[in-house]
DNA sequence: ATATATTTGCAACTTAGTTGCATATTTGAT
DNA sequence: ATCAAATATGCAACTAAGTTGCAAATATAT
């Protein structure tokens, strides 16, 4: 198991998407790579460490990382959407999130199976499928 | 089958949860029951008709209603939080949602069953879950 | 009818997210 | 390495959902 370089990581991300290689982007990257799971503008923010970007800078970021599918909208809670790198994600089907009442942490339930996008409810046609757990994590419980 | 009568109804449930009867009160909930699916804020305000109640009191009137389980927060679209009314629902598990993409319009999905709440992730203790679908409704396929 | 408990509406505020525009940075060609 | 064109950044000002404090209005029980 070779020694993962986060900033090499996120510089290829990028390349492979076509997108400029600019610090804002490559520090999102890094962050969301770190965090392993969804995180708001301004979780992103605080964890930017020195580099100050302003929100707007990370507010765009984060949509032209979607466009290309780097990233998803996971859910949003306190009236901010969380992103999430694409890992693992279709384009249609993402794993459920589990978000914690007591200390507001959010984990992603990677081994849980999604329910359905099998379910034809009469003309319907699901192209994407969110499913949110709340409730206590094992750390609070 | 006997004739419904919104008005009696609203105030009804209003006196079986022990709150005020109030005018903003039986508007939104009638609005709400005509309705039949999750309504914003100011969906519900534009679907108030002549009594024009301030933003303030809607919020309010739903955190009541919610406190006492009349209500449920069903999803957040375009940040905005919807609500309905609690019926069909237990305290924990709600019907799937289905938005559609190109008119807007939300749907309750009652017949599909959801997942789990059996599924205990090693030490989660889910209390609520929430599954939206998103895609194109038969008016719009 | 009236006193008490509760609710309403206003004004002012908070905060997530957006837009326009001038400046700065990335990139690819030379 | 240099430079022009393409693209991204940051600032200021804005939009819109939701909240808070408080005085005035309304519901309820007696």
């Amino acid at each position: 198991m070779k020694k993962t370089n986060p900033d090499k990581q996120a510089r290829e991300m990028l390349k492979t998407a076509e997108l400029y290689c600019t610090m804002p982007r490559v520090t999102i990257l890094k962050v969301l790579l770190k965090a392993g799971g969804p995180l708001s503008q301004d979780q992103i923010a605080r964890r930017s460490g020195k580099n100050r970007f302003d929100k707007v800078t990370i507010y765009r970021t984060l949509e032209s990382l979607l466009k290309v599918g780097l990233v998803h909208k996971a859910f949003v809670d306190k009236r901010a959407s969380h992103y999430e790198l694409a890992h693992n994600c279709t384009e249609h089907q993402c794993h459920p999130h589990f978000t914690c009442s007591k200390c507001g942490e959010t984990h992603c339930l990677m081994g849980i199976s999604l329910p359905m996008t099998a379910s034809p409810y009469k003309g319907f046609i699901i192209n994407r499928q969110q499913v949110h757990f709340e409730g206590l994590c094992p750390k609070c419980a």
